[in-house]
DNA sequence: GTGTTTGCAAAAGCTTTGCAAAGTT
DNA sequence: AACTTTGCAAAGCTTTTGCAAACAC
């Protein structure tokens, strides 16, 4: 819990109750939640919290890099809050977004980009997405 | 024109006046058009499609393979004519979706997933986002 | 002629906003 | 005390839907 205040107060951001709540409730959830599942994950033991304050917090998480956005191609805006270098993959048959990190892939993408040149663009940062049916739905994706 | 009748024909989809008119707007697009943005680019030329036609019209050539879905994570959905592999570039500053292909990347990411296993899941595809800030947004991003 | 597609207007879903009250430092 | 954040309810977007009329084959 106060570990969560010293992150908060790091990026200059009141540590209220509502920002704690939901800055955890990101942090635990690691399907790359929407606003309203992580309005939901927090609902029960916090019923006072609001729909927009939730949609207000996760935006300025972002803007101060607490976490970041997922791209989807629903329309829908989807929470991350694993900051590293990462992939993800996009699970067509469930929806699912699972992340993706492979040590030997992060480094031949790096080297690749230090030989070729995209001029006028100062690239923030690269990542892979994946998009593939599970076998079995049921069954988690496992990476080897 | 005829061409594009063949296109659709060949999907099986009734070559209607508004699909020829939408399918020749988002080929000819190259910025990753929302659906708003193809409704207007139509709109002066043919006053009479109505914006929920743009809506189906493009869901059903998604359906169809004619085009793809680009991620974003805006919440907002983007149209792609391109169906080859090739991945995107996002600017951040200037919000536009660039399309970015490299021979040699291409080559290195196949051969990478063919000794790497993801059990449980069969690929569809994979596409790599790159995330940075144009320069000089006046200019044109260059890729050598 | 049969079955599909369109346009309309309404509804539904997602996100933002304005502002007074409450909270943080 | 000064300034920021919250909750509420309303408004603003984006997207979907139901259905009768129009259209393609």
């Amino acid at each position: 819990m106060n570990q969560l205040k010293q992150l908060l107060s790091s990026s200059k951001l009141k540590a209220t109750h509502q920002r704690m709540v939901i800055l955890e409730a990101v942090k635990s959830n690691k399907v790359h939640p929407t606003v309203d599942q992580v309005y939901e994950s927090i609902r029960e033991a916090n019923p006072g919290i609001s729909l927009a304050t939730v949609y207000k917090t996760l935006e300025t998480f972002v803007e101060n890099g607490l976490i970041n956005k997922v791209s989807t191609t629903e329309g829908l805006k989807r929470y991350d809050s694993n900051l590293g270098a990462h992939g993800h993959i996009y699970c067509l048959n469930t929806n699912e977004i699972i992340d993706y990190y492979d040590e030997d892939l992060n480094r031949i993408i790096i080297d690749f980009f230090k030989t070729k040149r995209i001029n006028n663009l100062k690239i923030k940062n690269i990542s892979l997405n994946i998009n593939g049916d599970k076998l079995d739905p049921a069954k988690e994706v496992i990476i080897k």
